[in-house]
DNA sequence: TCTAAAAACTGATAAATATCAATTTTATTT
DNA sequence: AAATAAAATTGATATTTATCAGTTTTTAGA
């Protein structure tokens, strides 16, 4: 359905994928805008890479992946967006391609804003491009932290750092608070290492009583230790 | 020395750390802006990652590197950033602290400006906030490619895009095209990899006759055969 | 509810990379 | 130019992580 609604701008906001940094909502304002309102199955593509970008994308309901893919067909997760993220404006913003993929990694609801109707909306509002920049800029603090956790921490490191990440986004989507429902393929691209790996270094945790798993869904227990881990290098835990 | 200088936004440009993405140079505008002209030897602090930011830096001449140091000291260079490339100001869009270090690798003439100065201009200028939007949107891209990169690359390729990346830069700052003036630590760094292990890796790199080196400087002689190690697996190519 | 198919898990092994302990080279200072 | 300090290089080894080849478990569809 095409409708004209409303582009809640004190409400969205770029969730942090670090433990320590959030910023806080302090404009207030709201744009009227045209948008379509769809509907995405888990496992539904969004936008992909390299792709000319028709519009932007605001997430109402629903967890989806960024991600870039190698020639070997590896996936690397970029960012995991949640409700009232926005995404697909930077390629607009840059005028050019897609950098990245976006996939639903749950049922979405997810509100489509055609090009021209954002840049019409954009070159309005004072307030909307102080928003972006301010998103963005905070977004570059997030990439560049998760540089130096992909080049400086450990695989065992990341695991703990990405189930942090993740449980606070599942947290602000459903009312069942330390319940991860995700693939382990999804978890170990996350984390950027091999599934195997992955697959091990969550029994080890499981061991030390950290989590727990009914089938696919990781159910946390000990965040506590969790976020210890993430922080001190396992030369002084000695974990194995 | 303080003064009112010029803010050149038509040649200030956030210059590629990829080898694919370039963003040309569309507005012509300039603006006038209170700064202070200060010089900045080799190895000088220009900020540090933590501090509460008080104004922007564009850098005239030189090159910076942006990096983060993890809590055993070890340091990850985000970002090596030249001549017309303004540093620093996302702390003061995102109203947050610096998000990475910056310090001198070469001696380096650079403009501060105060933030109140800064944020004045921002917000009279609409070619400066859509400027910096379109800049930020290309950094997301630079970043977010940097990431699988150095997630989905091996340390080979890494440093066969330093080496790609550095060039550039130093091209740009000098005549001589092909010679990089970098320590072994700081390129290291840059890859994300153990000093000795760049060190041999240059070393094969030598054997190839990719490179020769004088003293601590690098000279590239095969940058295309530099481009096909950083784009193929060395699964495909056995190097060794 | 049964049954493929997909995903998760396991153990063994290989490959990549880091670390350690020197030695040599380069740069800096007097 | 010599002396000193810093940086680069080397070889040996340890550690981490990936890969491979199965087996088991889970999920989704008939």
């Amino acid at each position: 359905m095409s409708l004209s609604g409303i582009f809640p701008i004190d409400q969205w906001n770029f969730k942090s994928q670090s433990i320590l940094k959030s910023i806080p909502t302090e404009d207030h304002d709201r744009l009227c805008v045209n948008m379509t309102v769809e509907s995405y199955n888990k496992g539904d593509v969004i936008f992909k890479e390299g792709a000319v970008p028709s519009g932007i994308f605001y997430i109402q309901k629903g967890i989806v992946k960024k991600y870039k893919v190698d020639r070997d067909g590896r996936e690397q997760i970029i960012y995991v967006a949640g409700s009232s993220e926005l995404i697909g404006y930077h390629a607009i913003l840059a005028e050019d391609r897609y950098p990245d993929s976006a996939t639903a990694i749950e049922d979405c609801i997810i509100a489509f804003i055609p090009k021209e109707d954002f840049l019409e909306v954009l070159h309005s509002s004072v307030i909307l491009s102080q928003r972006l920049l301010k998103n963005m800029s905070h977004e570059y603090a997030v990439l560049t932290n998760n540089i130096s956790v992909f080049t400086q921490r450990t695989a065992r490191e990341r695991v703990a750092i990405t189930l942090i990440v993740l449980r606070e986004k599942y947290k602000n989507e459903e009312a069942n608070e330390d319940t991860i429902n995700i693939s382990r393929s999804d978890l170990s691209n996350m984390a950027g290492i091999a599934k195997e790996n992955l697959v091990r270094i969550l029994k080890e945790f499981k061991t030390l009583g950290i989590l727990y798993t009914e089938g696919r869904k990781i159910m946390i227990t000990d965040i506590r230790m969790l976020a210890e881990i993430s922080s001190y290098s396992n030369k002084t835990l000695k974990l194995r």
